[in-house]
RNA sequence: GGGGGCGUAGCUCAGUCGGUUAGAGCGCCGGCCUGUCACGCCGGAGGUCGCGGGUUCGAGUCCCGUCGCUCCCGCCA
């Protein structure tokens, strides 16, 4: 770090001072990390956000202030930078070489003992006290070192965009809903009683309008909120780098993006495949991983078997493609399991809406197990050269709709990575996913068929309106080793094929209007063709550093039931204030 | 909204088939200690076994309810 401004708290920080600073004198802040007291000489590791340094405080002056010192304590001291006997010297801190022998030492400030060690993090502390005594959880080492790293991310960001001559704009927090298929957060208005805020699920539709409004190069480092119940990498408010561009295609958006992220990358020394990183199909994800994020790290890949199967004794196979259903099948390698794990394989696939896994071991070219026996000889051989099956192989099949069977089995795949050590753990993957539907069949309600946006409405779609179920949108989605960390899209530029999509989204004419007329507006007034993406940043930070949890990457997460760390609960509201607004309460 | 797991000392956890006095490590407090660095040695304090009810001669242990945390599905890019 640089040096402090030396005042009377301090002129130097602790954890960067080094054998060549020996016999120089120095002044230094901090918290009492480790206190060692020898009854005639103590010994404290002194902290501060540079690293650690010991002080050696002999019989004299100070000594009755480092007597009643404790682990936390905050104080100043002041002493000659002394080297310390080869033999005493300490590799495993940066300062070891040296230590400060105090002539002076005040205490500023007690603590009482803390609630949870901060000095070991190899102890997992529950995550609820973390958050009741954040600014002591966020002393640790640990959480020192994401918030760095998190800064350094950032920070990348920031100069490579800044060096292509992008603009970092700043949107609304309170606005109103900026579809993404989320539900919104809702702040009621004083102004206009009755009427709600709510808060951007992302900058999307003030993006576009910079574009219209001639920015050409955008960006944000943006807050976005979803009203939904939060996960291991998903939190109700989270940041993005956000970034849009006037007058490019998909190829312009990619390379942006991959510019940004191998900077991000080198400088956390994370170790990726060089740019261009590969792409593939929403449909090959699909059949080849049963995922729109694949984990490209491993094998295991997902096989079409239903026709090589049709026609087979089992009943089961035989009534899933007699319904329009799909059988997909992997070879998890000579794996010998036993009844019960094979069931607990079952629960992955259930988990997942399928029924059942079909498990079959390869033997003497053939199958064994109570199977086999419904299957001919030309089918065993024809799966078998799919799955290029060798003697001793576990083979894995699931029968269900087209729908459920990759998606399941898929889970099934990454869950068996998992449990057979398959995940590389110093080499990682990024693979762009393409050409995703742009429209889906929502068919959960009978009788009430209809469209719905695969990515959110303002997506360019390619093909024809004709066909809406054909439609491709021109979207791309950045996978991280099975993790989704980014996404984006060339957008819609004219009004035209913008109420076209409204349309079929079964929107009226005036519905559009009123919910996104700012932006229907500035269509009509010369769009140029623009497109962007999102960048999940708590996630990428979160991958770099190791974490399963985003939560472990946020200064101050929220908790599983949403609650503010800092009150243990949404602020409850004036009552003063919500007569003011005319709400009643039920 | 649905399912699984967890809740025992300040922290992390153990606690057998339901059995009488609930344990460990770390931390904390006191004493000793002039070269430690996870200091060491000696001694000590600290428990509504999340909460409520039930079964039982007897419940940390079994059952029901409830609260909290957590993982997964739904939801969500």
């Amino acid at each position: 770090m640089q040096e402090p401004r030396a005042n009377g708290y301090r002129d130097a920080w602790a954890g960067d001072v080094r054998a060549v600073d020996v016999g120089r004198e120095a002044r230094v802040a901090g918290w009492v990390h480790r206190r060692r007291d020898h009854g005639g000489l103590i010994f404290i590791d002194l902290r501060d956000r540079s690293g650690l340094l010991q002080l050696v405080i002999h019989p004299g002056e100070g000594f009755d202030v480092a007597e009643r010192l404790r682990p936390e304590h905050v104080l100043t001291a002041r002493g000659e930078l002394v080297a310390r006997e080869p033999a005493n010297v300490n590799p495993n801190i940066a300062t070891g070489e040296i230590e400060l022998r105090v002539a002076e030492i005040v205490a500023l400030a007690e603590s009482e003992t803390p609630p949870f060690p901060l000095d070991d993090d190899s102890i997992e502390v529950d995550e609820t006290l973390r958050l009741r005594h954040r600014a002591l959880d966020l002393r640790r080492q640990a959480m020192q070192d994401v918030m760095a790293l998190r800064h350094r991310v950032i920070k990348v960001m920031r100069d490579v965009l800044d060096k292509r001559d992008f603009l970092e704009i700043e949107t609304p927090i309170l606005t109103r809903s900026t579809p993404e298929g989320a539900r919104d957060f809702l702040v009621p208005s004083r102004m206009q009683p009755g009427a709600w805020y709510a808060l951007p699920q992302s900058p999307q539709l003030f993006k576009q309008l910079l574009m219209i409004g001639g920015y050409e190069r955008y960006f944000q480092i943006a807050r976005c909120f979803r009203d939904e119940d939060l996960r291991g990498f998903r939190q109700p408010e989270f940041t993005q780098l956000d970034i849009e561009m006037a007058f490019v295609d998909e190829e312009d958006v990619i390379a942006t993006t991959e510019a940004a992220m191998a900077a991000v990358f080198e400088a956390a020394a994370f170790p990726v495949p060089p740019v261009p990183w590969p792409r593939m199909s929403h449909a090959e994800a699909m059949l080849r991983f049963g995922t729109d994020k694949p984990d490209t790290r491993y094998g295991l890949e997902l096989h079409e078997v239903g026709p090589l199967l049709a026609g087979s004794e089992f009943k089961v196979f035989e009534s899933v493609l007699g319904g329009g259903g799909v059988i997909r099948a992997l070879n998890a390698g000579p794996r010998e399991m036993s009844r019960s794990e094979l069931d607990g394989l079952n629960e992955v696939v259930r988990r997942h809406g399928a029924r059942a896994v079909a498990p079959i071991y390869v033997g003497d070219g053939g199958w064994a197990g109570n199977l086999a026996k419904f299957f001919s000889a030309g089918q065993i051989a024809s799966v078998n050269a799919e799955l290029r099956a060798a003697d001793g192989d576990l083979l894995l099949f699931v029968a269900d709709t087209p729908a459920v069977a990759p998606v399941a089995l898929g889970a099934l795949r990454a869950e068996l990575a998992e449990c057979f050590g398959l995940v590389p753990t110093d080499r990682h993957d990024l693979v762009w996913v393409v050409d995703f539907p742009m429209f889906e069949r929502d068919e959960s309600e009978p009788g009430h068929e209809r469209w719905v946006a695969v990515h959110h409405p303002f997506t360019a779609p390619s093909g024809s309106f004709a066909d809406p179920g054909a439609m491709l949108s021109r979207n791309y989605d950045l996978a991280l080793d099975g993790v989704e960390i980014g996404g984006g899209s060339i957008r819609i530029h004219t009004s035209e094929v913008q109420q076209e999509v409204f349309r079929l989204l079964g929107m009226s004419e005036e519905e559009a209007q009123g919910r996104f007329g700012f932006l229907l507006d500035a269509l009509r007034f010369g769009a140029p063709p623009h497109g962007g993406i999102a960048m999940g940043i708590d996630r990428i930070v979160a991958i770099i550093a190791g974490r399963d949890s985003i939560r472990d990457v946020i200064a101050f997460p929220k908790t599983a039931s949403g609650s503010d760390p800092l009150t243990g609960a949404p602020a409850p509201v004036d009552g003063r204030q919500l007569r003011e607004l005319g709400v009643r309460l039920a």
